[in-house]
DNA sequence: ATAGATGCAAAGAGTTTGCATAGGT
DNA sequence: ACCTATGCAAACTCTTTGCATCTAT
């Protein structure tokens, strides 16, 4: 009846708590495995979904990219995916007008912004080598 | 050696430049099969692709959704996801200074935009009947 | 001791690929 | 006739689910 605490859950939380950008389930597992013996993936999803429906972790879902996972409490913000590592990284800020680009008669209840390109580290690196290339933004 | 035309093929292409908003492979192999009997759905994944490498179609990945695809000749612009009936629609105009949220360091070679809420003819639908509720925006 | 949580493996959904065959050129 | 494109089914990836077992309460 009542939810109990278990290592693998307080994991997962955890790992979301400390982490410095949103992880993907894979990521928080490998990241989790650490922390408590033995996290299976499909505990580190059941895990999530408790999460996100008790609205403590949120969903992060990315044109083209597997969703990943944040704690819910970094304020409204958007992201940006590095073609060239596939991190994701937080952007503050939001442009004003964005909701009022709907055709009329159109209801607007959130919106998404993602940006792409290369994060600082991959920029830094003068010579980005020839090789597999990640999905490439629009 | 040379890429030949079939109705397979033509019948994809066919689809999309009558397409009203941007279709999902299932979409397109079902409209593409009233068109020229017998298109598989394999066949539908390799015409896109084929068609997103020539630069004449383009995939419309969207936050927390299956990629649609879409002709590429629309200009710039963004999309709109119904809530309600899940439906993807174009929307022109672009808010300025979205690049410029990006945290210093970061190269910004692109960005995406995605409004969610109701659309015109779910939102004219007085009374949104209770049922499974599609995906909800952040 | 009871009943929720876990781990494994199987089941699904969506997309890609191997291979024999159909069909442009 | 040659060789690309197709269709089917198997393979793959990601996520969910069934079930026996473990374990927090």
């Amino acid at each position: 009846m009542t939810e109990r605490s278990t290592r693998q859950k307080s994991a997962v939380l955890e790992v979301l708590r400390e982490a410095e950008r949103p992880l993907t389930p894979q990521e928080i597992r490998l990241r989790a495995a650490r922390k408590a013996r033995g996290v299976g993936i499909a505990t580190v999803y059941r895990g999530l979904r408790r999460l996100v429906d008790k609205g403590e972790v949120l969903p992060v879902e990315l044109p083209g990219a597997a969703p990943r996972y944040e704690v819910a409490s970094h304020g409204h913000h958007h992201h940006f995916l590095c073609n060239e590592c596939g991190r994701v990284f937080e952007v503050f800020g939001c442009p004003g007008g964005i909701d009022q680009l709907a055709p009329r008669g159109f209801e607007v209840s959130g919106h998404e912004v993602t940006l792409y390109g290369r994060c600082a580290d991959c920029a830094a690196r003068p010579a980005p080598r020839r090789g597999r290339r990640l999905k490439v933004a629009s």
